[in-house]
DNA sequence: CTGAAAGCGCTTACAG
DNA sequence: CTGAAAGCGCTTACAG
């Protein structure tokens, strides 16, 4: 009887040498169609066979093997997160909230961080993977970005950029920038400011443009000449740590004569830094200066006084995003390129207060 | 000639409408096969003819369908990484060095973001994309990740865990807590400390088990009684902001008579939050009481004075965890379930100093 | 319910 | 170099 048993052609395999549906309608001891349409729930079998398999699936693990499953023309569901300068608070914060708004709509996103310049490779293994749609997130080169959208457009894949970086191609999802210095200037205004000092506020960033073209045109508001009211010191427009970045523009500003009354930071952590630098040269937040940073992020409130900041709504930003990308899927054709503002808020704290006499 | 032309079986397909080698191979005018062996580097094919297909995938940016090739046998390169409890700045850090480090032994990280308890459905989808391995980072339920892990044993898929979740079924990288705990309290006692008060050291977890156990053998070393030297006025163990929460208890804390004269905190946010209440209620640190933070974050150098912590040495942990992954691909075969203990650091800034005379 | 067949896009070994 | 064939693991439509 044993050889009997050993001649028997394709015996039931073991559990853990399942590897196909194959294997696994014999292991159940069903046809592979039946197998399928439990798998891809199609009427016409009793609820017995689908109990069986059901539970043959928990048993065994089995998972259908998702390159197969797509090859033969299922959407692969996946949506890919191209990243850069992703270890920033708000970064980590937009991509989690991306994560879960996108999992909301039945998408895996696949986050992957790339180096700056190696978008084109990153953007190749996506389409490779034959994802959805792809998502951009970050500050990337414009002529890098604007390149990888004019791939997708051409593979009719849709996409979003999140953050305005320059390249005006592309579906794009930012904070009005501008709209931030606006309210950030008439807040420093309506306290009696006139010279307002930049903290890293500089460098070959269409963020840091916006910025500037922003604060251009609040002060022209206000009747306020650029050249005259507003100091920058930057040298370096690369840093490796905002904080020791503020800290050091910080004690250059303090030895100026005159000393702007007001600091707009480009982030907190620049803004932190000044601020504590300020302090521990014995200047007084806010009744010697006044300091605003961008982000409103917890380390506002690590300070005392608490930090003035800007608040980007990230929460309205990537819900917009993914409702642009949706929108793309669910009609199949790609987006217009426009770019769609999203408004700050300022959140008033301590750090800032009426300008000081002369 | 023009409706001959169009007659002709198989034109050139437009660009932008190659889907496959086939159209492909339509568009530069050669078989498949030769299409294939250019894509895979087989020799046999003339200069000018790589050439002209390498020419050709610029041209029309087509990227062979990556789920054909993995279903035909090529390991797919990717590895799974599983990840709970993300938004911290440690974590964040540790993600992106993995990341980088992987993507140099050649592996693409598809990071994925788990809500808890969802971790069966997240390693069903890496197992049916037939990733590599599995790597999961951060703090797991430890059952479900016991659960998981008997899962990829079963199955032959290698796997490590990063950050000690208190599963002794995998292999597992992971700080040495207890060894944190006594580089901590041997900088307090040296300093005269004698009473301790935690701060935010409690709840279900296993690094706070290694914390606490860390702490009473410290102690014990040192004939001091752990009931009688250790305060901890914790009723909440989940809490949405770390820096408030810190607060919180140091106002509790300063309450107390007799107060702790050192204070050992879960992470740096909770220890600047209640470095920075202690000092709003009018106490001198180090002069009334010290305090000791817990990763050693940028926020270490924001408060005055700069705190105290320990440091997770994240580029060693990941690049060992790197490592026992690389390893079990190489011998194909799981690797036993040793725990990695990596060797904390104390970095001792200001905010610890002697014991106050009572 | 089963079983055989076709086909998704690829690679490879083989004959020409 | 080409071309035809086989096969990876799946789904689906079809005949029984």
């Amino acid at each position: 009887l044993e050889s009997v048993e050993s001649i028997v052609s394709d015996p039931k395999p073991a559990p853990n040498l399942i590897r196909s549906t194959a294997d696994f309608a014999r292991y159940v001891g069903l046809s592979r169609s039946a197998v399928s349409r439990v798998l891809n729930e199609r009427p016409g079998l009793r609820p017995a066979t689908v109990e069986l398999v059901r539970r043959a699936m928990q048993e065994t693990g089995f998972t259908p093997n998702a390159h197969a499953v797509h090859l033969r023309g299922k959407p692969t569901g996946m949506i890919g997160v191209c990243v850069e300068n992703f270890v920033t608070p708000t970064g980590v914060t937009k991509l989690s909230l991306l994560q879960q708004r996108l999992r909301e709509c039945g998408y895996v996103a696949m986050i992957q961080v790339q180096r700056p310049g190696a978008s084109a490779e990153l953007v190749r293994h996506f389409l490779s993977l034959r994802v959805e749609a792809i998502i951009f997130i970050g500050h990337f080169n414009s002529t890098e970005l604007a390149d990888r959208v004019a791939d997708l457009r051409r593979h009719h894949v849709p996409h979003v950029v999140i953050d305005h970086s320059g390249c005006d191609t592309a579906p794009t999802v930012t904070l009005d920038r501008p709209a931030a210095m606006e309210l950030v200037v008439a807040h420093l205004h309506a306290l009696g400011h006139r010279r307002y000092g930049l903290i890293g506020i500089s460098g070959p960033y269409q963020t840091v443009t916006d910025r500037l073209d922003g604060l251009r045109a609040a002060l022209a508001k206000r009747r306020l000449d650029f050249g005259a009211s507003v100091e920058s010191l930057d040298a370096l427009h690369i840093r490796r740590d905002h904080f020791e970045y503020g800290r050091t523009l910080a004690r250059e500003f303090a030895r100026r004569r005159p000393r702007p009354t007001a600091f707009i930071a480009v982030n907190d952590e620049t803004a932190v830094g000044a601020l504590l630098e300020f302090q521990s040269l014995r200047l007084r937040i806010p009744a010697d200066l006044s300091i605003v940073g961008f982000n409103n992020q917890n380390i506002c409130q690590m300070t005392r006084p608490q930090l003035t900041s800007v608040d980007q709504q990230i929460e309205r930003t990537v819900a917009l995003a993914v409702q642009v990308v949706s929108g793309q899927l669910r009609r199949a054709k790609p987006a217009p390129a426009r770019v769609r503002l999203i408004a700050p808020e300022l959140v008033v704290r301590d750090s800032t207060g009426p300008a000081p006499r002369h």
